[in-house]
RNA sequence: CGCGGGGUAGAGCAGUUCGGUAGCUCGUCGGGCUCAUAACCCGGAGGUCGCAGGUUCAAAUCCUGUCCCCGCAACCA
């Protein structure tokens, strides 16, 4: 029989940095989700890969003193290393720098051009001279700057749009006859009423304004827009627009596509359309999963509060952080991640359930019988509710995986694996092991946990696929696929003579210390972490002229919940200034503070306001905390 | 009044669709057992389900109002 085919893919990620435990996280989900559909039978193919175009990398690299091109490779072997490390089986991975890839992004951007879906137009907005703004004709109040008021004038900008207001209509219907596109289905309002119900603008696909991305091939100062560069991965890593299409003709459409819920617009929206315009079926699912925060915020690089993840798995175990990342998020929200956490799972669920429950198996295994069991079939009533646990696991499992709640596929086998611990003592095999009349007895009960063990062992194998061999070595048995998953399919069990520990506890005493240095430590690297800039000549250093300010008054700005306006005294004159410090300060915290004011910016409008200068702060994980200099007068100067 | 998510035991979450004695994991306290990685098993304590009204015999669940948190968007001079 033809084996079903499943095509899954996670996101692309865009290498401007190392990767993080979030981006693990997508990715070990994927990889659990292609292991269990393999071992289920299915043609799996499983897609990861990078995006590599766009302004940042090229900025980044400029930064770092190279070419994107070599900064982008850098990342990418880290990358490809840390899946490793995870061991995550994917079957290909792509690279958006792939000759053929872009080759096949040319042509797709070619052909659509030739239909008509692009179009060359003009990137016209409404221009307010004075606040330097572009305003789209939807957000100009009277036709008029919706800032100042004051009248706009016309520019154009030359770029290719894609028609997605053509598709509307088509998207509309195709996602209301196909609600379980998009998962979980609470997403689906979001769209519906943040982006289709006001309707779709077309949406320029090309850039000239910088030159790191793939060109238009027959217009080549233009670049292609990075969505519709990365979007189409997904086809052209299977050889779509290429002299050999096979792949693609037996895998398309995905099955799946796994993404973080800051994309999930671009997965429903405008890759839908891209497939329409272009004739192809669309993908018949997209999941948009929650994120791992760290103390309720993104992880994020700025504040470095992570570490690479390779230094979790180095100390805790590639399987403890598989499993933290599998169990620890719920279906389509928000998880926190913390490495105390982590190491919490390990210890209560992989250390006390699963790798103690193999070991005294195995050790009374040895004890009573030297090693070897076969099934006596001495039954008694205790037994029953057992092997019928065990046995309804396998149908739970798929229920949980078929809906994506990879969350609470874990948990169930985990359930079974505690109500075998209970097992034990219900039957006491070591009152048994006193009782001569009773070996045949004590038989079954080893037997009984070795084949709940086994099965559970099949279903985690596609989880912590590493501990789930080891144990299957420690039974010493080949039956570890998913045609033997039935209670009792195998006869007799000859396991290893010592059991190994599986694994080791870890003493988080040890590591509260550990960790308090660290979170010290952190504090202080806060600050040079953040992105070196440029180095600047004294004569650049000293054009910004700044004054100590007293401030006057203080209040919220009207239209914006995180800056505040404040009138200051520089000594021979009053400014307004706008700033980002609502979170931290109140008007009233600020009233009376002597501040340093650079006075020689060029004065901007901050959401309708009018800034003339700024004021300096200091910044780090904790917020922000203005730069005062109490004992000077207005209007001193600052270098 | 831009859009969404959320506020349930010390921590993390489920339960809200279709009202009916508030549940799980970790932690904590007590007990049991001794095969095992101080592990395993049993039991207890701990919550007026953000707040205020309303509907109802009955509300975590339905309705109204309100406060707070997070994200998107905007914006951080």
């Amino acid at each position: 029989m033809e084996k079903k085919k499943y095509y899954l893919t996670t996101p692309i990620y865009y290498p401007s940095d190392n990767f993080h435990i979030g981006h693990c996280y997508t990715t070990v989900i994927a990889d659990t989700l292609a292991r269990y559909k393999r071992a289920k039978g299915f043609d799996v193919f499983f897609l990861t890969g990078t995006d590599e175009h766009g302004q940042k990398i090229e900025e980044r690299a400029k930064l770092a003193g190279t070419d994107p091109k070599s900064f982008v490779d850098k990342i990418v072997a880290n990358a490809q290393d840390l899946w490793a490390s995870l061991g995550i089986t994917y079957d290909k991975f792509i690279r958006t720098t792939d000759e053929y890839h872009v080759k096949a992004v040319q042509k797709m951007f070619r052909d659509l051009y030739e239909k008509g879906d692009i179009y060359k137009g003009e990137y016209e907005g409404w221009y307010c001279t004075p606040d330097e703004s572009f305003w789209t004709d939807s957000q100009l109040v009277d036709g008029k700057c919706p800032e100042c008021g004051r009248e706009v004038k016309k520019v154009k900008e030359e770029s290719y749009f894609l028609r997605l207001s053509n598709y509307q209509k088509q998207l509309e219907e195709y996602l209301e006859s196909h609600p379980e596109l998009m998962q979980p289905e609470s997403r689906y309002k979001e769209m519906l009423n943040n982006f289709l119900k006001p309707g779709l603008q077309d949406l320029s696909v090309s850039r000239t304004s910088f030159t790191w991305g793939i060109p238009v091939d027959f217009d080549p100062n233009h670049v292609i827009y990075v969505w519709m560069d990365a979007l189409s991965n997904y086809i052209t890593a299977l050889g779509y627009n290429s002299d050999d299409d096979s792949l693609f003709q037996k895998y398309w459409p995905a099955e799946l596509h796994l993404v973080g819920k800051e994309i999930f617009r671009f997965h429903t929206l405008i890759w839908p359309i891209m497939l329409m315009a272009l004739d192809l079926p669309l993908p018949k699912q997209v999941y948009g999963h929650g994120w791992l925060v760290i103390d309720g915020g993104k992880i994020s690089k700025s504040l470095g509060n992570y570490k690479d993840p390779r230094v979790y798995i180095n100390d805790y175990g590639v399987d403890a952080v598989r499993y933290y990342l599998l169990s620890e998020v719920p279906f389509g929200n928000d998880g926190n991640f913390s490495e105390k956490l982590l190491v919490e799972r390990s210890n209560s669920d992989l250390a006390n359930v699963l790798g103690n429950l193999v070991n005294r198996t195995v050790s009374m295994t040895n004890k009573y019988f030297g090693g070897t069991v076969t099934n006596t079939k001495v039954h008694e009533t205790v037994d029953e509710d057992l092997i019928r646990t065990v046995n309804e696991l396998n149908a739970k499992v798929e229920a949980k995986m078929d809906t994506l709640h990879v969350d609470a596929a874990i948990a169930e086998i985990f359930n079974v694996l505690k109500r075998t611990n209970r097992y034990v003592d219900e039957t006491t095999p070591w009152v048994l092991g006193k009782d001569e009349s009773k070996q045949d007895r004590l038989q079954t009960v080893l037997f009984n946990l070795l084949e709940a063990i086994r099965v559970c062992t099949i279903q985690l194998d596609a989880f912590i696929p590493g501990s789930a061999n080891a144990i299957f070595d420690q039974l010493q048995t080949d039956a570890r696929t998913f045609d033997t998953v039935a209670f009792g399919s195998v006869e007799a069990y000859n396991v290893v003579e010592k059991p190994s520990i599986l694994f080791a506890r870890i003493d988080e005493k040890e590591l509260e210390e550990k960790w308090a240095q660290e979170a010290a430590a952190i504090e202080e690297t806060v600050e040079e972490a953040k992105e070196t800039k440029p180095e600047i000549t004294f004569d650049d250093f000293m054009k910004t002229e700044m004054k100590v300010g007293l401030i006057i008054s203080c209040e919220k700005h009207p239209k914006a919940d995180k800056l505040l306006v404040s009138q200051i005294d520089l000594g021979n004159e009053t400014r307004q200034v706008v700033s980002g410090i609502a979170p931290d300060y109140t008007p009233e915290d600020m009233v009376g503070k002597k501040v340093v004011v650079v006075t020689n910016l060029k004065p901007a409008k901050i959401r309708g306001v009018e800034s003339q200068g700024m004021i300096l702060v200091g910044e780090d994980a904790n917020g922000i905390e203005v730069v005062s200099v109490d004992g000077m007068q207005p209007g001193a100067t600052v270098r």
